[in-house]
DNA sequence: GCCAACGTTGGC
DNA sequence: GCCAACGTTGGC
């Protein structure tokens, strides 16, 4: 089993609004990043574990867990005129967007905060807190799974 | 709202 | 294939 990290803005999609939906399953569509496209495509796998990372907004960090329910198949709002996600450049033969499916496993009492995150002394590989790390779609390793779970639920 | 750090686009 | 210009992300 592996892990992830899946970015979202609280505002558009929180924790909250994945704990409420039918299911408590979503589609984790609109991602239009080559890199995480890849990890969606070809890594993600059914049972992986997921940080739901809030960011952009008033307490940003690691929300809750997530689990995979369904693995990389295309997204659909890259064929809709009508959504934000749309790409012209996208056809039904060679669709160039992935998503995969997530259900809803816990929220954390208190958002583990970026902050906090930074200042754990092991948790220096992780793209969150490197340079570059803009990645909405980003693996963890199991140590680092271990040691920010515990953190956030402590 | 600012702006640094990225990623993407497109002219050449 | 280079790289400047542009758009986006995301913390603060």
């Amino acid at each position: 089993m592996a892990y992830w990290l899946f970015k979202t803005e609280p505002d558009a999609f929180s924790i909250d609004d994945l704990a409420s939906r039918p299911n408590q399953t979503e589609p984790w569509d609109g991602v239009r990043n080559y890199q995480a496209r890849n990890f969606l495509r070809d890594k993600v796998t059914m049972g992986d574990k997921v940080f739901i990372y809030h960011s952009s907004c008033k307490k940003v960090g690691i929300a809750g867990v997530a689990e995979v329910v369904r693995e990389g198949y295309p997204d659909s709002t890259q064929f809709n005129p009508e959504s934000n996600y749309y790409d012209p450049k996208s056809s039904l033969d060679m669709p160039r967007w992935y998503r995969v499916d997530v259900k809803f496993v816990e929220k954390f009492k208190d958002v583990l905060t970026l902050s906090s995150i930074k200042a754990m002394p092991d948790i220096t590989e992780i793209a969150l807190v490197k340079k570059g790390g803009r990645l909405s779609i980003m693996p963890v390793t199991e140590t680092e799974w271990q040691r920010l779970y515990m953190a956030a639920t402590r």
